[in-house]
DNA sequence: CATTGTTCTATTGTATACAATCTCTTTCTG
DNA sequence: CAGAAAGAGATTGTATACAATAGAACAATG
């Protein structure tokens, strides 16, 4: 038995409906389907060779997720991401990505611990030899071993849509070796401040992390690959 | 055509689905159901008079929000709010309701502002009158008024979610005149410092009104409400 | 008696059929 | 020719039928 994972695979991968689910998240995030684009069902299902009622049902969950609009009887619009969420987004982090710090430090297991480690030690490791996709990987990672290691439900469960919701984008900028380089170097400070327990600092460092990013995005004008494109 | 609003009614109370949607999200909420309790499609489709289509749709909507989980090929499992829940809930609002407060104060528009004055004047006449359930009515519609005039989709879809979850305990809570009294007053003041443009003070007072509010329910003991029952 | 294997039933997963609604085109009318 | 009305086609909303799976009851075996 592994862990008590409750909100983790909300959606299970293995169904047709996850699959469904995942492939128009991934698309939509990923900037494959542009904002006002209309989804309907019976293409979904054709291009996907399943019917119309798991492509109903994961619609209605990216609806939820605000991803798409769907109005009765007419259709499913993808809403998509703008730069204007993107600003929101940054900004609603750094208080909550400062507090998951906190809570980290308070109560981060040994295994936990460990895997951060890891995963920072191999993303210096990549940043160095300038491997972006792999930098992506670890950076993702590490924050949500910090989500996990906050044991909050609800924190952790917001941080990753949020998180989630900026993928593409991190592609993008940690694909600047300086900045995957920086970003690094600001893991590795927030990583000692929760194995210290210096829920006080881990904060601080997590909550700058954001703004930190959020600068990085604003002054290589990488928030044009939304809106525009 | 009225206001652009793109994530207010994601679900269409209209349609089979929403209002199943809408009928197990309110009993979650409020208890009907307790953490554990299995949902079966059939049955909840039998009292509502409905097939199992829009019921599934509503179970996969009320998983990604976190209130049910779905074990594949098994059931529907609620999941509800739990103290813990409660009290991450109110710590993670405490900035993002500044935040909100302060992004309110620079983007109000005239009418809601107007709107937000009658909410606050209604709610102290009914504080003081002892009236507890419009108390709760005004009490919400005084964040949901803020939450909308922030300009920001994702604080508001945020936020509005966080503050049904605990829509329930809120109803005990204000059922404390004392508290209510309070409330009233915490609220006019964040009011005073959007109108006038003071988002620094603004932020502070929202925030600190979500502590207040935590510190009321601990102290009330309000929080046993949850997990046991 | 414990344990394993099997069958049966209940429940979910998916596909399809039918109903309702919307949109666009066409036709009618002034 | 403009504009309204009507009809066809496409799309979503819901119900139902069938398939797959899990769990329980029960029988068989050592």
């Amino acid at each position: 038995m592994t862990k008590n994972s409750v909100k983790n695979e909300v959606t299970d991968k293995y169904s047709l409906r996850g699959r469904v689910f995942n492939k128009l998240r991934e698309d939509i995030l990923s900037g494959i389907y542009r904002a006002g684009d209309e989804l309907r069902e019976v293409s979904i299902g054709e291009d996907l060779g399943v019917s119309r009622t798991p492509v109903r049902e994961a619609f209605r969950q990216l609806e939820l997720e605000g991803l798409i609009q769907i109005i009765p009887n007419k259709g499913a619009y993808v809403t998509g991401i703008t730069a204007k969420d993107v600003k929101d987004i940054y900004l609603m982090r750094a208080p909550l990505e400062g507090l998951c710090a906190r809570w980290a430090a308070e109560n981060i297991s040994k295994e936990q611990m460990e895997e951060m480690e890891e995963t920072v030690f191999l993303s210096e490791f990549h940043a160095m030899k300038g491997h972006s996709e792999q930098m992506w990987t670890y950076d993702s990672r590490f924050h949500e071993i910090m989500y996990e290691a906050s044991g909050s439900k609800m924190l952790e469960h917001s941080l990753k849509d949020y998180h989630q919701y900026v993928s593409r984008l991190r592609k993008v900028t940690l694909s600047d070796k300086e900045r995957g380089m920086a970003s690094n170097k600001e893991h590795r400070a927030i990583m000692e401040a929760i194995k210290s327990g210096q829920g006080d600092m881990a904060e601080r460092l997590a909550s700058q992390h954001m703004l930190n990013a959020y600068d990085n995005i604003l002054s290589h004008g990488f928030i044009e690959h939304f809106d525009a494109e």
